[in-house]
DNA sequence: ATAATGATTCGCT
DNA sequence: GCGAATCATTATG
């Protein structure tokens, strides 16, 4: 399947790419192993007003300038001083929008994401939670503000057909508690039953 | 220069 | 269910 483009990361809305990633394919490179996953949840972040999102009433510091760029690029961060959590930047250049990935379905390359995660049998945790799935895609923080548009980018998407709307389940984002009203916001989008979300069964 | 704090995960109780 | 691991970033003095 072909890749996203520039005109589906850089809408103004979002949300609605948050939605638009479920069922899209996230690929890697590095080394010459290739790996990917079906993304079946996301998050979306939203600055100015979300007080969730590190651009909250957007601060452009050195960490979060990567946000500002036009959309198409990631913005990898070190969480907790152990995860690098990954996301996709969107909206037009300016607007210090994200969409984090939280969790993928194995589609390529398995044995290496495996061994990547020290894993010797095929379970959820491979993959199910933003620290973990790209610990088995190889991504680390280094790759802050690769773009996924570039021919030759290590890290891209590929289209594939949009969720049946039956499928998708919304819901408040997670580890958001400190961002008071935010945190309530229904931003985190998932797969309805699907053993490689993160949270609930 | 120093101190507080996470968009988390894992192991133990 | 609880708490440690572990450090870049941020705010503050």
């Amino acid at each position: 399947m072909p890749r996203l483009t520039a005109g589906f990361y850089q809408r103004e809305d979002t949300v609605q790419i948050a939605k638009d990633l479920l069922g899209k394919i996230l690929f890697t490179q590095f080394d010459g192993q290739v790996t990917a996953g079906r993304i079946v949840e996301t998050e979306a972040y939203k600055a100015p007003e979300d007080k969730a999102c590190h651009a909250y009433l957007n601060r452009n510091t050195n960490r979060t300038k990567t946000m500002f760029l036009p959309g198409g690029v990631a913005y990898i961060y070190l969480c907790y001083g152990i995860h690098h959590l990954f996301n996709v930047v969107t909206g037009p250049e300016g607007a210090a929008h994200a969409v984090l990935v939280r969790g993928l379905e194995p589609v390529e390359g398995v044995e290496t994401m495996m061994l990547r995660r020290k894993h010797d049998r095929l379970k959820p945790q491979l993959t199910a939670g933003p620290g973990v799935m790209s610990m088995a895609m190889g991504i680390y923080k280094q790759y802050d503000a690769t773009s996924l548009l570039a021919p030759d980018s290590p890290i891209w998407i590929e289209d594939a057909p949009p969720l049946d709307p039956e499928e998708m389940k919304a819901g408040p984002r997670i580890g958001v508690d400190y961002a008071e009203e935010c945190a309530a916001w229904p931003w985190r989008f998932y797969q309805k039953d699907c053993r490689w979300v993160s949270r609930p069964r």
